[in-house]
Parts: structure tokens; C-alpha cells; sequence
DNA sequence: TATGTAAATGTAAGCGCTTTAATTTTAAAT
DNA sequence: ATTTAAAATTAAAGCGCTTACATTTACATA
């Protein structure tokens, strides 16, 4: 079956391609008589409008595209999920565009590209982690961008109070009066890496206790930038290899929390741990965390996203969610062999 | 900014539009002087092709499509990262597109239009589950299309030999001593539900023992057909709740089988568990599977695409992964209060 | 200097659709 | 039977690009 175009269509029915046109987009102005025989031709040769050229001669593509560094990861399927629910009450598509993040080409380019060759009606960007210059860049395009996991002052974000976060977890683990907190990080030199470090940091100065670099630690294997359950499991080795290793431990993921409960058990030494996310599994595995409302700032996002659309000339907005402590059995101390 | 055309260019680079377009696609016969000064004159412009106006005009939209019925999904996940691994070798985008599984519209109706709309050059299509007459349907758009967890003759397609997974993780239940093995399904009447519950009676049948259907339980939260971690803890709370329950378990799914431990944990009884997947993270929570070489499947897939874009006579080939039995700790016995 | 050839560039048709403006048809009003 | 307004339809331009074909240019050869 060749595939047939508006043109084939028009000659089968007997009327003009605009007929034709008007009858697939289901505008007014068309007798009932022609509607139907239209309609039926249209059926038989199996017809359908091309993406492509509809795209072009409207000026709309009905496309809302996500943009994500990696696909496999629990924080992205999260929002995703988010997005994907909240999307299906406007009339869009969603399209997911996964830029592939080896260094050879930089986030920003393909993110300049992927904009500047028009693919969407309006952007959602998930943890791109730009640069400010380079966000301000995008920005001259004037297409509707909503960014999550980052922020820039002129582009709507969503984003979480991260240092707020870390502050929560530490908090708690001081207030039961561990002073040795153990911090498992990732990529240091990532975003989100870096925060983390700086909250507990931070945390630890505000309660007038002295920072041991030597507690902060990350695994070696630096897949997906460390967030994942092998760098958590290594860290937690490192910890537990340490002459006097900390007595809790907070960790910059669950997915990474996963991987240092296993440490844990390999040694027979268990120390409270507290991750950072709240994924599914994590209520099912009894991992105490820090809860990001991920699917939420996936909803929230894609709400803001179809406003701008409407009008874009609104106030750039920043919505900050506040994360929220979630205790489980993983912060129960359990006795520990004497080193 | 407001974006420039391709006419643009031209003007102020005092070419005409065929020789940018020739500068744009490095196509050669292009006089060096000339290709710079188009190449300044766009770069100063911020100029890039629109990809709906080549897509039109070339019939190339060097896109592969990746439909899948819901995101948040670890097997998903893991193929994915296949196909994206393997794309990146190739000169293809990838789009993902999220087909809406709410019954309001069926999955072929959204299926067959994302094909006849044109979107990319070819198509992967993972756990959909259409039926046969469906995916004959397909077929004639003679488009290039690989099935992944699905099968159909006379379309490209990849699976796993389901059958024998369960029968490898009942023969080594029933190796053990153990007769009443319990069976956490998921929605039954899904095709990969049925699949596990007709191989499940199969390898019992084949061992002589009989088949108690009060063992076969699926939870009754259904959100993504019932593969879902609430899913199985509700599963597994059925089957402790039972006069006389199993001995040992199978599951259809490893996130089924994290709730189902949680269960046990919480009822303080537990009966060796093996799932279906291997996901990573069962590896650090010691659950046994049946490992499904999801990643190389997602490779295998991508690779089979591509050489059907090449080659579109090619005889439609169905390949079968083996499936493979994984032991960790949540096989071992834990003595259990007597009930 | 005239001529042939290859390289460089330009012209214009066409990809499949939407949409404005123009035209034709229909039906109601006189 | 006319006129007229409203409804239905069509013609044609244009969306931004590619590309076959035509034309021009540059240069070597006779």
C-alpha cells in the first residue's frame, strides 16, 4: 500500500485537496454529504495527514518534546510519569529526545540544535545542567522552555530545595547525636554533586561540628555521574574500610543507598543511612529518605509549560518544592560488631 | 531572535538558496571561499534547517521511534539503554514515544497513526501486544519495524524464550524438594500473564505434580497491568494469608518480587523467591531471577533495524534470547515459625 | 583566440499540507 | 422568477527545504 496524499484523496472523492484538508481537521464549512464521502475514500486508502508537512504549513507541531541526558534513571521515569499524566489532558504529544551525553558533543549543542531545528512547540529540560551563559543563549529563540532539576532566573524551572533537603536528613541524624556522618556522594564536579556536598557541609558547620573531608566519599564507577547502585556500593566500602568509620550515613541517592545497604550486609556492619529521592522501591526496601514530589514537578512542569504557550508573555517563574523527611527501618541502629 | 530561513542566509551571504543548502549539508562541489562566507553569515544568523521542512522535502527523517505503552518501567528502561548505546553508532536521532494505555483508544489505533503520520524511518515497538491481525495490519505500511518482547512472523522481532525461564526457576524449586511452589501473576489476562501462568502449570504438569490454583494469586492494584511492587506485596499477603501456603515462589517480575519480600519481612515468614528480569537492582537486594538479557536485546533490536533500512527485502527474522537462572540470597531457607 | 571540459552556482519544481481570498452553489426572501 | 445572503467549495500561494537540470565561470588545450 503506497501511501496515499491529500492529493489522491481529492481526485477519489471528487472534490479540491482543501476540502480534503478541512474534512481531516474536522473544521466547519463542510456538508455532511461531502464529509462522509470523504471520510470513507480517506478510510479505504488507509490516509492519514503527514506529521511532517503538516507541521510545516502550520506553524504548529502539537509536539512537546522532553529533552533528558539518560534514560535509565528512577528520578527521570519519575518526572516522566508526571509529564506523560499530565500532558494527556491537552492535546500534545509527547516526544522524549535522550541527547546523549559523551562528551564529544557538549549538552548545549545538541540542546541549541535540537531547539533551533524546531522539532516541538515547547521544551521541557530534565537535569541538562548548563551553564548560565548558556541558558541565557537558548533563551533568544523565544520557544517555550520549562526547566527541571535547574534554574535560571528568565526561564520558568522547578526545582527542589535541595540544600533544604540535606539539612532535613542531617539534622535528624544530629539530633539523635551522631556527630560522625558519613556522606556518599557522586560526580563531584556535576551540579547536583556539588550542592549536595555543599548542604552537608553546611549542615555540619550550622551545628558547630568540624567537617572530616575523609567522610565524604564516592564510588569509582562513574556511570550515569555516579548516581547509581555500584558508586553507592563502593563508597560504602570505602566507609567501612576507614580506621573509624562514621556511625550514619546520608546519601546523595537512593539508587546509590541501594547499593550501600549491600556493603552493609556484606559486612555484617550497619550503620542508619538516609538517601535522597524517594523512588518506589524505596518504601519496599524499608530505605529511609528524603522525598522529592518527583512526579509532581513533572505535572507542575508540564502545566506551566502549556500557560506559557498560551502566553508567553508571563513572568518567568521559579517553583521551588519542598522536599520532606521519610523515616524508615533503614535509620533503626542495629548492633554492630566492635571494630 | 526570529528565526532565519535558508533564504536569509542567501541574501546576506549573496548566494543563491541551493548553494546554502549545499554548504548545510556539506554536500561538495561548494568553492571554499563560498562555503565560509555562508557558514559566517549563518552562524551570525543563528541559523540551522528546519527539521519538519527537510523531513518534507527530503523523504529521510532520520529518526528511529521507540514506542513504548508506559515509561516508568525497568525492563523498558534496560532496553532502552540498549537501543540508545547502539544508535549512538549510527547517524539516526531517537524519539521515544509514549503510546497512552487508557483504553480510551486501543493500542493499535495510536500505533497505526504514529506509522501513517510519517514521524520517522523506522520503528521499534516494545511489549504493545497487539494482536495478530493488528500487526498485519502494520505490515503494510511497509515501513521498517522491529518487535521487542512480541512476536509476529512476517515482522522483524526479538523475545525471550518466556516458557523456558519459568521453567528453569520451577525445575530448580522442584529440584530442591519443594511441591508447593506459589505463583505471583500479574493482570491475567495480559499476554505476558497468561505466557508465565500456562508455563508455570506446564513445568508442574511435566513433574508430576499437580496444580493448585489457589497457589497462583496476582495483587489487586493493576497500574501497569499489575507489574508493580504493591502488586506483588498484596500478592504475597494473599498467599501467607492461605490455610497452608507455599513453600517457595515464583514471580512473574522482579519489581512484584521487592514487594512480595517486603511481606514476608513484614510477616516475619519467608519462603525462597525467584523473579523474572534481573533488573539491576536485584542484584543488591540478593533476589534470584531469571535473568532476560534486556540490554542486549535493546542492541539487537537496533542493530536488526538498521539493516532492514538498508535492506528492505530482507526475510523478517525472529530472534529468541535464552533466558537465564541467577541464585542469590533469596533462595537460601530462613527457618520460619511453624504456622 | 576560440573551444571544450570540469567545477561552481543558480533556477525552479516539488515534498504534502494549510489557509486566505475568490468563486460557485444553495436556499431563503422577495 | 429574481435577487441576495449564507454556505460550501475551490484556486492558488506559501511553509522551508532538497535536488535534477540548466547555466555560468574558470581554466586548460588546440
Amino acid at each position: 500500500m503506497a501511501k496515499s496524499t491529500i492529493y489522491d484523496i481529492a481526485k477519489k472523492a471528487g472534490v479540491s485537496i482543501a476540502t480534503v484538508s478541512r474534512v481531516m481537521n474536522k473544521s466547519d464549512g463542510i456538508a455532511d454529504k461531502t464529509r462522509e464521502k470523504v471520510l470513507k475514500v480517506a478510510d479505504k486508502l488507509g490516509y492519514h495527514p503527514q506529521a511532517y508537512a503538516q507541521g510545516l504549513a502550520r506553524k504548529k507541531k502539537n509536539i512537546i518534546m522532553v529533552v533528558v541526558p539518560v534514560l535509565s534513571n528512577y528520578f527521570f521515569m519519575e518526572v516522566l510519569a508526571g509529564i506523560q499524566d499530565e500532558i494527556s489532558n491537552y492535546n500534545y504529544d509527547l516526544n522524549i529526545f535522550n541527547i546523549k551525553n559523551d562528551g564529544a558533543t557538549g549538552m548545549f549543542e545538541q540542546v541549541d540544535n535540537i531547539i533551533k531545528r524546531g522539532w516541538a512547540d515547547g521544551y521541557i529540560f530534565i537535569s541538562t545542567h548548563m551553564r548560565d551563559n548558556q541558558l541565557k543563549q537558548l533563551q533568544k529563540y523565544e520557544m517555550p522552555i520549562t526547566l527541571i532539576d535547574e534554574d535560571y532566573p528568565e526561564i520558568d524551572s522547578i526545582t527542589v530545595n535541595n540544600e533544604q533537603g540535606i539539612q532535613i536528613a542531617m539534622q535528624y541524624f544530629l539530633d539523635e547525636g551522631y556527630k560522625r556522618i558519613g556522606m556518599i556522594s557522586a560526580l563531584k564536579s556535576s551540579k547536583p554533586g556539588e550542592q549536595r556536598i555543599e548542604g552537608y557541609k553546611k549542615a555540619l558547620k550550622n551545628a558547630g561540628v568540624a567537617v572530616d573531608e575523609s567522610l565524604i566519599v564516592a564510588g569509582d564507577s562513574m556511570y550515569r555521574d555516579g548516581f547509581s547502585e555500584q558508586n553507592g556500593y563502593e563508597a560504602m566500602q570505602k566507609l567501612l574500610e576507614l580506621p573509624e568509620p562514621p556511625e550514619a550515613c546520608f546519601c546523595s541517592s537512593d539508587i546509590q543507598a541501594v547499593g550501600a545497604m549491600k556493603a552493609m550486609t556484606e559486612n555484617d556492619f550497619h550503620i542508619p543511612i538516609i538517601g535522597y529521592d524517594d523512588i518506589t522501591i524505596s518504601n519496599y526496601i524499608g530505605l529511609s529518605t528524603i522525598r522529592q514530589p518527583m512526579y509532581d514537578m513533572g505535572v507542575y512542569a508540564t502545566g506551566r509549560l502549556m500557560k506559557r504557550m498560551k502566553e508567553p508573555g508571563l513572568k518567568p517563574k521559579q517553583k521551588v518544592f519542598s522536599p520532606e523527611l521519610v523515616l524508615r527501618s533503614s535509620v533503626e541502629s542495629i548492633p554492630n560488631k566492635t571494630k
